[in-house]
RNA sequence: GCCGAGGUGGCAGAGGCGGUCAACGCACCCGUCUGAAAAACGGGCUAUGUCGGUUCGAUUCCGACCCUCGGCA
């Protein structure tokens, strides 16, 4: 048989600041519309970060698997791929995210993208050229002991265009120096250079609402969590993980392995936690204008919401 | 009531022996983003308790008042 424009396969995203209720309202639309769910966060990969990435709500149904969940019969793609402890990163999530897609387009279905890392959704859509260039642990180790302006210095004599065009942030960003520097010193360069995203028909849904709306659901999120016993998930983690690791996940993992140590009294620790995932769902919201085509709407209007459900529909009708 | 200490931004808290004062952190707001992205990084916001006095000039010196915290009663 043969494909027809009809055949091209479609994308479904959704994706907004955390404990917008996108994982729900995923489940809903898979149920609806024959869905499989992607998870596109840079957490929830892990085993055993359950509570803490909020994997899904206290009442679901719940079987796991390495590297999906059944959940309330919806398969959801994305957790559990790695072991704690272990690193991961975009380039992982790209491949990752197109396997799952494929497959779930031959079974028929539709896939859900869904997800809180920007980073990883643009990336997927929109393709990231230097995915073939990979990380070179020496040289990272290597100019990890320098300082920012060291760095800037070091990649200005590699490549003056490129440390012009950085922009203030980045010239003070350690991190994305050594990329940059690692991008230069990469000796196939050019021949890695990727051009690969997916293509196909995508709707882009954005959930948002105000900030103190949002803040107040995370702060009782939070207590909910901790009395799920998150606290505990995370001692068990400490007890096979090294603690640096956990701490470099930040927020919950970050401030919950501090005050477990002593390094922090527990309801400082809480404290700090809130303020940061209150920053974290402010920097997430600027991802919505990386996202081309996105239909934003507000979880706290309740009208809003029951317009994504018909707006889709006429998606995967089209 | 008396004695002592002190009142600095939304909070916390430095400094300043009179000269556009005003750090750092937290909160809040805005932003950056091509292999760590819940990371990393950039920018912004608001202040000297009140009223007088001295002085060219007061956040800094003097006085009164108000308030807070200790101690004595």
């Amino acid at each position: 048989m043969k494909k027809t424009k009809k055949d091209k396969p479609k994308l479904l995203v959704i994706y907004g600041p955390t404990v917008t209720g996108k994982t729900a309202l995923a489940i809903k639309l898979a149920k609806k519309f024959n869905g499989e769910i992607i998870s596109a966060d840079s957490r929830q990969v892990y085993k055993g970060l359950d509570i803490g990435t909020g994997k899904v709500n206290f009442s679901s149904k719940v079987e796991k698997h390495q590297g999906y969940w059944i959940v309330d019969d919806i398969k959801v793609h994305g957790f559990d791929v790695l072991n704690p402890g272990k690193q991961y990163s975009v380039s992982e999530f790209i491949d990752y995210g197109s396997k799952s897609v494929t497959s779930i387009t031959k079974l028929g279905k539709l896939p859900i993208l869904v997800g809180g890392t920007g980073f990883y959704i643009k990336s997927f859509l929109y393709g990231l050229e230097s995915q073939g260039i990979r990380k070179n642990t020496r040289l990272r180790n290597s100019l990890s002991k320098l300082s920012a302006l060291q760095l800037f210095e070091k990649l200005r004599k590699l490549n003056p265009q490129k440390a012009a065009s950085l922009n203030r942030s980045d010239v003070n960003n350690p991190r994305r120096l050594i990329r940059t520097i690692e991008i230069e010193k990469s000796t196939s360069k050019q021949a890695n250079l990727n051009t690969q995203r997916f293509v196909g028909k995508i709707k882009i849904i954005g959930l948002t609402a105000p900030n103190e709306y949002l803040y107040r659901k995370a702060d009782k999120w939070l207590e909910d969590r901790l009395k799920a016993g998150l606290a505990d998930e995370i001692k068990k983690l400490m007890e096979t993980v090294d603690s640096h690791w956990l701490s470099s996940l930040g927020l919950e993992y970050k401030w919950l392995a501090l005050s477990s140590l002593g390094k922090k009294e527990t309801v400082e620790a809480i404290k700090r936690l809130k303020g940061d995932i209150h920053a974290y769902i402010r920097r997430q919201k600027t991802w919505f204008k990386q996202f081309k085509n996105i239909m934003i709407y507000d979880i706290s209007k309740k009208e809003e919401t029951e317009l994504v459900v018909r707006n889709i529909e006429n998606f995967v009708k089209n």
